[in-house]
Order: C-alpha cells, then structure tokens, then sequence
DNA sequence: ATAAACTTTCAATAATTTTTGAAAACATAA
DNA sequence: TTATGTTTTCAAAAATTATTGAAAGTTTAT
C-alpha cells in the first residue's frame, strides 16, 4: 500500500472507531491527521486535507484543544495558527481519560451515590433489586474511577507492566 | 427521594451515560429497567414505562438479547414473552467488553496490522511520523485488547483485587 | 380452518447531530 | 485610518440516527 492511501485508511478507521465510542467523527478524523503529521497545520491545509468546511474545522479545532489533544503553533512572522497533536500515545489516552471521567464518570457517580441512599422497605422486592443493582453498580463506577485517576498518574512502562502483571 | 423517582433518575442517567459513550440512549434505558425489576417483563409493561413504541421496544429488545445482557423467559401458560436482565454486574461488564471487543477493536486492531507493514523512506519525516504513530497505537491496541481478555476470563474478585493492586 | 394473541418488519416520519457558509469580529500592516 | 488577512460565530441546511405505527407474519387454541 503507498503511503498516501494509509493515511486516508487510517484517518477513516480513526473516525469511525471514534464514532462507535462518542466522539464526534470529524474530531477523530482531525486529530488523525494531525497525528500523523510531521509538521504542524493550518486550517486551510485541514479543510482541504479532509474537504471540510472553514466553520466545522474551526470547531472541531477548538474541541481538540478543549480535550488537550492539540495545539497552536504561531510561527514567527506568520499569521495565521498553525495546529499541531501530541504524539505520545500514552498521553493522549491519559487525556482522553482525564477528559471522560470529568465529563462522564464523575456526574454519575454523584447520582449513584445519591441513589445508594434511597431508603425502603427491605421486604419489597422492588426496593431490594434497586438497592442492589445501584450498590454494585456504584462499585465498578469507584473501581473504573480508581483505574482512570491511576493512568493519570502513571507512567506508562509502570502502567503496562504492572496491569499486564495481572494476565500472567 | 421516593423509590419511584429514583428509579426514573437511574434510568434518565443509565440512558444518558449510554448514548455518550455510544450505545443507543433507549437501548441503555431498557436495560436499566430491566436491571432493576426482580420480576421479568413483557413488551408492553416495557412500551409502557418508557413511554416508547412497540417496533422500538421490540428492536431494542432484540439488541439487547444480541448483546447478551437480557434474555427471553417463557411462563408456563402464557403466550406472552418476558424480558430479564443479568443483574451480575460483573457479567455486564464483561459482556459488553466481549461485544466491543469483536465489533470495534478487532476490526481496528486488523487495519492498524496492515497500515504497520507499509513501507516507506526512512528519511521521508512524512513516512517515519506516519509509521511510529501506527506502531504506538498498535502496541497500545494490542493491551487494550489483551486487556479485555484478561476480563472476559476472570472472576470479578480476583480482577479488581489484581487490578487494584496496582494502584497501592 | 379460523380466529385470537402476540411478534416482527420496515417505509415513513421525527428528532438529533453535524456541517455549511457567509457575515461579523478581530488583528496586523501600511 | 483603512485595507487586508485571518478567525469566530451561528442560523440555516444537510446528514444521520432513532422512532413510530400499521401491516404482515407467526404461533397457539378452538
């Protein structure tokens, strides 16, 4: 395969694991091109790299910037920005972690433990299955949080290592 | 807060925390139904108290049985067919690992083996980005998925007691 | 065989999400 | 200041995804 249609494959399959997992397409697609890119980017070279529109660029931009998954760049003597993507794997998936369990993990735990402390009557059977599914389901949301805060703070030799201890 | 209420608040966020990491907001709501009544249900007792039609209750039943995080039940004189849900939490966990894992990370997992054979000039900066971005999120693909197969394998304790072990 | 109870299908519709593109805002240079 | 290059905004349009509901299909009972 040449280079340039890899790119295209990869930038495709990239978008649409990212749809399959709630990110946006374009973002994801974005954030490929940019990831395999040696030099930083300007908007336009995204637009037409991708055949998006200036406004949808501009956003997705400033979306990846919001994760922590990019860059600007200003280049000296230059005006416009010039965009450019962490290239260290282990710390786009921290990012991304960090971002998720902010956005995603923490409100539901808040809601869970508010409903871990639903009272009832133990003798109904509709109380008792509630109370149960929302307890365990509270431990795996701790369990999963646990997991999260310790990628951010791994490195990630320690990371692998030490999870990939556990499959022995 | 009143049982009745929190039942629908865990449904509202089941549904919402679904549809964010993309599973279909209904599908996610059905689900947490299910999780939380000790009695299995019809079709109707389901359009009824998620206030959805009977084409989508049954297509998402549907989803969910192809999930294998609910299965059918037959009562013995009746024509009616009942839905009940695997209340083990672990279970889920590992069902829906062993879903994602065959419809989206084994397909990623097979591309990222072949954009890894792509040959190029080692001294094209063009080629060396494209080739170690690949090769990163191969190796971090492949722990990810080595990852899930730990999962599917374990017992919950003994998972979470390896796990966080890691973090002490 | 017919009817009744129940389930499945799927074209049409609705809801949601994404994208566009042109105008407005902003920044720099002359 | 004015012109020029660049970025941002956001209402409207397009694309995608989810839902409906009625007809067709299936199963069981009589």
């Amino acid at each position: 395969m040449e280079l340039a249609a890899a790119k295209l494959k990869f930038i495709e399959a990239w978008g649409k694991l990212g749809s399959e997992w709630g990110i946006n397409r374009t973002m994801a697609q974005v954030h490929a091109l940019l990831l395999i890119s040696p030099e930083a980017l300007t908007t336009e070279d995204i637009m037409e790299s991708l055949s998006i529109s200036r406004g949808n660029a501009n956003m997705t931009l400033r979306d990846l910037i919001g994760w922590g998954l990019i860059e600007k760049q200003h280049k000296a003597g230059e005006r416009k920005e010039y965009f450019f993507a962490d290239k260290d794997v282990w710390n786009i998936s921290r990012q991304v972690a960090k971002e998720r369990k902010k956005r995603e993990l923490e409100p539901v735990l808040k809601i869970l433990g508010e409903l871990s402390a639903v009272e009832g009557d133990e003798k109904d059977p509709n109380y008792t299955t509630f109370k149960k599914s929302i307890t365990d389901i509270n431990k795996l949301a701790v369990n999963v949080d646990k997991t999260f805060e310790a990628m951010l703070k791994a490195e990630e030799s320690w990371f692998w290592g030490s999870v990939l201890k556990v499959f022995k």
